[in-house]
DNA sequence: CAACCTGTTCGCCA
DNA sequence: ATGGCGAACAGGTT
């Protein structure tokens, strides 16, 4: 499930244990989501201690610990984060538990792309360092977007909005939803769009993301019925504006849908 | 049973 | 060196 809002909605959960400290911490080691670190490490170096803060980089979710440790939470394709009542036994998938004294934060991954990092705390996160502005920051600007797109001005326009190095926290299906609001061909050329085409292609890209931040990112609701998201999965899916039936294709590795009517 | 999946990374090629 | 692309990763769902 996991794009920039999925992900908002997901760290909000467990924001819910802010301020307390964590009691034990429960993991199933030697697993794939660990890859990178060692989590006897993480076990060893967060029992005890409070969470203190938490934020979002484009997909990539950050909580941090008194005493300076970091969590690093990637959700990957299947990943989820939430909390049960404290003294929770993990299952199958919950590869990290923290225990608190009046919750478990769980980390549940059954595809296993999703990943946890760790770091002491002494400098930078390593793995955060020198990432693309995000989305809604001033920085995102128009020249940002038109450097990027030119950069990769010979792939579809699909699979340079998918580039987390230039649109962090964008996944398929918002990629789709942004197109089909800036009438744009998935398949067309980066490099291919006019000035003006540049500037709906951002106008939709904030728009797209901010009210997704909004509607999902706080408690899961469902977009308006006029988005494109209700109907892109659907085998049978039209256009919410005039119900022009869909195009169904792989473009940029993903499978992607559009109105041909729309979108040029 | 086969196909499909809201993501990233790697190796190959131009 | 840089950029584009397909495969691989893994398990659940349709």
């Amino acid at each position: 499930m996991p794009e920039l809002a999925e992900v908002e909605f997901f760290r909000r959960r467990w924001d819910a244990g802010l301020g307390e400290a964590v009691t034990a911490v429960q993991l199933h080691g030697a697993k794939r989501v660990f890859r990178g670190s060692d989590p006897r490490q993480i076990a060893k170096l967060l029992t005890g201690k409070r969470l203190v803060a938490s934020r979002a980089i484009g997909k990539q979710m950050l909580f941090s610990f008194s005493g300076g440790a970091q969590v690093g939470i990637h959700l990957g394709m299947s990943g989820a984060l939430r909390t049960e009542a404290a003294g929770f036994r993990a299952e199958k998938h919950d590869h990290l538990v923290l225990q608190q004294k009046k919750r478990a934060l769980i980390f549940r991954d059954p595809r296993l792309f999703g990943r946890v990092r760790f770091h002491d705390g002494k400098g930078e996160t390593p793995w955060l360092a020198g990432g693309p502005p995000e989305i809604h920051s001033a920085a995102f600007d128009q020249r940002f977007v038109a450097g990027f797109l030119e950069r990769h001005r010979r792939a579809p326009i699909k699979a340079v909005l998918l580039s987390q190095k230039g649109f962090p926290g964008i996944g398929n299906w918002m990629a789709d939803e942004i197109l089909w609001r800036a009438h744009l061909a998935p398949k067309r050329l980066a490099g291919s769009l006019t000035r003006a085409e540049q500037a709906a292609f951002r106008r939709a890209t904030r728009f797209v993301s901010a009210a997704a931040m909004r509607i999902i990112g706080v408690d899961y609701a469902d977009p308006p019925a006029t988005w494109l998201i209700h109907e892109r999965w659907k085998r049978a899916g039209v256009c919410p504006k005039h119900g022009t039936r869909l195009k169904r294709e792989t473009v940029g590795g993903r499978t992607t849908a559009w109105c041909a009517r729309c979108q040029h």
